[in-house]
Order: C-alpha cells, then sequence, then structure tokens
DNA sequence: AAAATTAATAGAATATTTTTCTGTTAATTT
DNA sequence: AAATTAACAGAAAAATATTCTATTAATTTT
C-alpha cells in the first residue's frame, strides 16, 4: 500500500493546508462542509498513513541572503553502486545543497544549490563540492528569475 | 531593507521551524533557553518582516501518486519582454509545473514538474505545455531517484 | 435482504496552546 | 548619566486542538 486513496474532501484538504498549514481547524471545517472532528481526524489519518509527512515553515530566500540559485549538473568518472551511494551521502550532507536528483541524461546528478551570491557559490564549488571524488564534470546553471515556486501537488 | 539582520537565536528559530513547524512555542523555548513569550515576539517579527514567507504542510509525493518528476529544459523561440511574460504566466498556470525558473545557458527555462507517471506527462506535454506560443523546443530529463530534498535553508 | 460491524461524523467537554497583559531588565540613544 | 527603546519573563486570558460520547452512514457478514 505505498498509494493513499483520497476522497474529494482528503484532496480538498491537503491542497489547503499546502498552501496554509497555520489554518484552524474551524476554518478548514468551514470550507469543507464539516465538523472540526472531522476535520481533524483526517488530517490525523492523513498524518498515520504518511500522505503528510510533515509541516514546514518557508522562508524568503531573499531576506535571509540566500538568494544565489544555482543548478549543478554533475557528471560521475563511474556508475559502480558503492560510488554512486557515497556521492550521494557526501552531497546530502551539505546545507547549500537543497536537493539531489539522480537523473537520465547526459549527466548524472542534478543539485539545486542555494548561496549569498556568485563568490558564496565559488567557494562552495572549490571548497566543498568538488573535493568530493570521482566526479568526472560539472556544469552550473544559474537562476536568473524564479517564475514559480510551489509545494501544492494538485489533484 | 532586502536582507533582515539575524541574530543566532533568530537562526536557530528559523532552522527548527523549517524543520518542523508544528513545535509549541514551548518546545522551541526550551531548546533556545528563552521564555515562551520572547519565542513567540521572535516569531511574530520574522512573520512581520516576511523572513517566514508562509506555513506549509509536506506531502508525499509517493502516496499521492506524483513521483513521476521530470526537469523540462526550454528554448524560446525569440527574447522579447511581452513574450517572456507571456509564456511565464501560462506555465505558472499549470498545476503540474511545481517550479520554473528563468536560468542562464543553452536554454531559457528550467521546469520542474510532477505527475503519475509517463503517460501522464506525455498528456501534459503535448495537451498543455507545448500548446504555449513561442516554444522553439523542450528537453525532458526524468528522475531516477531523488537523493535529497531539503527545505531548510542553512546560516 | 437483514443483522452486525465498522467507519465517519457532530456537538459538547476538556486539555493544550497561543496570545495578550503587566512589569522588569538590558541595550541603545540622546 | 538620563532617557528611550527593545527584549524578555511570568501570569492571565483567549483561542484552538483534542478527547469523549453519541449518532448516523456505510460496509460486511450471515
Amino acid at each position: 500500500m505505498e498509494t493513499v486513496k483520497l476522497d474529494t474532501l482528503d484532496q480538498k484538504l491537503l491542497t489547503a493546508l499546502q498552501t496554509d498549514c497555520r489554518q484552524t481547524t474551524k476554518m478548514l471545517s468551514l470550507k469543507l462542509n464539516l465538523s472540526t472532528t472531522a476535520v481533524h481526524e483526517r488530517i490525523k489519518k492523513l498524518e498515520k498513513s504518511g500522505v503528510i509527512a510533515g509541516y514546514v515553515a518557508i522562508v524568503d530566500q531573499v531576506r535571509v541572503d540566500k538568494n544565489f540559485v544555482v543548478f549543478c549538473h554533475i557528471k560521475l568518472q563511474q556508475h559502480k553502486q558503492a560510488l554512486l551511494t557515497g556521492f550521494e551521502q557526501a552531497v546530502s550532507l551539505l546545507p547549500e545543497v537543497l536537493e539531489c536528483y539522480h537523473v537520465s541524461g547526459d549527466y548524472d546528478y542534478i543539485l539545486k544549490i542555494a548561496v549569498r551570491d556568485m563568490e558564496a557559490y565559488r567557494k562552495f564549488l572549490v571548497e566543498k563540492l568538488t573535493t568530493i571524488d570521482y566526479i568526472a564534470s560539472t556544469h552550473s546553471i544559474f537562476k536568473i528569475n524564479e517564475v514559480k515556486r510551489s509545494h501544492v501537488l494538485a489533484f
């Protein structure tokens, strides 16, 4: 049971909570035409089944001076299992790396990195990222503008 | 005043809330060695200054059957202002598109898209994305594995 | 199809948490 | 050094979440 069945009310609830999880059960109950108890129990159920993985605060990258975003494409020298997991563990430990995906295509990994500015990125690249073993090449693509960033999985 | 000055306590608070925003002020006050009032006032200040942009529920992509993630690189035919904003508005309206960035390099935009499976992606591509005007080319890169996905901007 | 069981819901009571209030201390400015 | 402002703590009040009890709807079993 990897996936979970969701009725329309669950979907509405998830959309609402993905947009703003600080809404009171009262507010949600009005939106869904349910009692606060029903809303509460549905939320608890979604938490227990793992559909809701957690609740987080969204921080403005500009105000905390972390608005220099880079997509870094990485090729590895070899593709042995041990090597991949070694790379993946090392990358996961870097706080500047917000996201890392193993992908299909011309390169092996896509990383999303957020730092202060170009100089901070240079330091990160030279002193942290490229010290990881077996990287064949890196290719940096710089964010010019953020058009859309959403956390809402629609149904 | 685009950026906001943050002391060590603010930074600790933000790290904690970016990890789990459902922690009670009591829990946070113990972690920061502060009173609940002090924690509360700091949070309100961070909200008002826009450092905290919001609070959202994180939904498990696997359980809601939206775990087919694609990075789509897009080139436009021209680069006139009106054309860019037209494209950006159209893309922003698509719920499958979680993220869209205008970027430097060989192509103009990077999109992150989450759908059910390859067939859903094909439909999205043919029926939605490529109906937008002035797209010169698209190039899809498929997620093989998610190594890291974090919402925590570290200090 | 009827009875039994389970799941979902509502309203009220309780527990918890947030928010406000008052006063105090620390830091900054004049 | 005095005055002002900002940050903080403890207690009180307000709001919210959670639990409890009962009812209804849906499903399963006989």
